[in-house]
DNA sequence: ATTCTAAGTTCACTTTTTGAACTCAGTTTT
DNA sequence: AAAACTGAGTTCAAAAAGTGAACTTAGAAT
């Protein structure tokens, strides 16, 4: 009954549900050890099966299964190729939708560049045009640039 | 050795090794089914491993686990509370760390919400002072909002 | 005819996840 | 004071997924 110093905490629940949860739904699909790096490889412009074998030393198994799920989910496509005097193969390209994960790409680049490596960042993202420094932010309806502790959640009515 | 209507590639490799790239480590600790929406229940605020474990539907031994890991990892941290009338218990928290992945939180969820769902977006992201719809952008360092497709990642010396 | 290569399959084995049941300490109820 | 309740976990056996190594297959090069 009697206070102590601990700290009194306000109780919150989920605003809506993971089914109806648009990052959760997108965590199903993403939220795995391997598919985030497979992803890398695309975003890189890698496109082979074995080119992604020997940067990521993925089993082979499990490698088929990502890509299998990628196609599937539409994020890349599997793409006959042929290159000049070569056989011709199948390479996986990103779609659209595997294109508009760029910003969640960048932003999570970001936050390890920040938290998880000491020293200097081994890459940097730039303007392909200007060549100058770019960076992830929350941005307004007016295009002003936001503090991300000013966001707040809302359900829609 | 003769052409076809097959589209030429050109052959690329990954920039930096994975063991070296920010986002290949991040994804190390976050790329699980769970983790991301562990992170949600901690981005609406929710602290308790009973309201977790009924917002997720998570498996006990899993929510535990995918805690730890998050403790260990400095990206949230056990805190002890008491309610007025009511026993001391833990909490978990995001740390600062734990809140810089907001903004892969809201990149994710903007893909989720354009991609994933059918019809209307259930929540949004609102500036908590103005009531300005928010969304995650790539700016510059003059602070011009750029188009994704314009940037690149280059090796740093 | 044999060898090579890209892109997988298959197999046996280990690790992880899962749901259900159990624990344990402090709180409230009887 | 004894019994029941609650939050926050452990423990367990079964199922699923991940792993490394070896095998397959089709076309191209030797």
């Amino acid at each position: 009954m009697s206070n102590t110093d601990k700290p009194t905490s306000v109780r919150r629940r989920a605003l809506v549900s993971k089914e109806e949860c648009p990052m959760a739904l997108a965590s199903q699909i993403l939220g795995d050890k391997w598919m985030l790096l497979v992803l890398r490889e695309a975003f890189y412009g890698v496109q082979r099966y074995d080119d992604m074998l020997q940067d990521l030393k993925i089993p082979r198994a499990t490698l088929t299964h990502r890509l299998n799920t990628l196609v599937e989910q539409k994020i890349m496509v599997k793409q006959p190729y042929q290159d000049a005097g070569d056989r011709a193969r199948f390479g996986y390209q990103l779609t659209a939708m595997g294109h508009d994960l760029a910003l969640t790409f960048l932003a999570l680049t970001q936050w390890g560049e920040k938290h998880l490596i000491n020293g200097r960042a081994p890459v940097a993202v730039v303007n392909r045009t200007t060549g100058e420094e770019l960076r992830v932010a929350l941005v307004s309806t007016s295009d002003e640039i936001t503090d991300p502790m000013l966001a707040r959640l809302v359900k829609q009515s």
